[in-house]
DNA sequence: CTATATATGCGACACAGTCGCAACTGGATC
DNA sequence: GATCCAGTTGCGACTGTGTCGCATATATAG
């Protein structure tokens, strides 16, 4: 599947000074599964340092996003208006985010890889951070929608 | 450039009811130059409708992201939480976000209109949404940044 | 071990977006 | 053009993410 870099070497790596509650966080983002929002990951966090707060799990995630070590997701805001965290992975791969169920499936192909390197080179750009995220119906809802009137 | 649908013909059409706060927020946001967060379409949609009320913008905004006749980008968050709005243009485009200077720029190309219908069918997924943001550093930026230490 | 730059907890705050409800109105019908 | 009513609006209170300033605590270098 899609390989995700380790948050913890890296953040030693990258000099990032490791407290107890940037561990706590770090090691709950790299092993969570799917896609989760700050307050979950808040949640999580806290049964390892039951005591780290709020604002430092939001100061962290920002952290890690400016280091481009995870990525930040809207997911179609299919959930009101949080943002979801997600490891950064090797390959750029997209989400696909379902009306109806709500479910998000995530995909990876080479025309993306391309497609990145036309816009760089045709905007002379310095990509940083791209996030192509896609909204509609998965194969079960579309078939669910299309049997009604 | 990137050709636009009209909005209130489409919206007539389309058996939206056409209230003078409809109106107003309407042509607002088809004049609009640029791309434009809720409140600051809320603050033109007054000189239109000087009783316009904020909840009346962000139903009507909710209504015409529901029938696709807008887009509603994030644009990499540059400036808070805010969201802002487009008409949907005829092609899918995407939006470049300089992290230095904020400029926007907008990149239309056949490989993303394939990319496109590669995740449909690869998916088998029915695509109603599509929003490929990028942020990083403009062409100006990224000089800048090198001459620096 | 000590020093100090950096990170944390706390509580208050900012602010985009939502909601329930009573009053109003677009546009269909006669 | 008068009537009617489902759909729309204004209002004001509310929710929930995310931010900030400051006193205290701590990771790391020397
Ligand atoms: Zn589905
Ligand atoms: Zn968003
Ligand atoms: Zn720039
Ligand atoms: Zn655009």
């Amino acid at each position: 599947m899609l390989k995700r870099h380790d948050l913890l070497i890296e953040a030693a790596e990258r000099g990032i000074r490791l407290t107890v509650q940037r561990r706590a966080l770090i090691e709950t983002i790299q092993e969570a599964k799917g896609h989760l929002d700050a307050e979950s990951l808040w949640k999580l966090a806290r049964k390892r340092d039951p005591n780290i707060d709020r604002a430092t799990v939001y100061r962290t995630i920002e952290l890690l996003k400016r280091h481009g070590m995870i990525d930040e997701l809207d997911l179609m805001h299919l959930n009101g208006e949080k943002h979801y965290y997600e490891v950064k992975t090797q390959k750029d791969h997209l989400h696909l985010a379902c009306f109806g169920c709500g479910k998000i499936e995530e995909f990876a192909t080479p025309t993306f890889e391309r497609l990145k390197r036309e816009i760089a080179k045709k905007n002379e750009f310095s990509i940083q951070v791209m996030r192509l995220e896609i909204g509609g119906l998965c194969r079960r809802c579309a078939a669910q929608e299309e049997a009604l009137p």
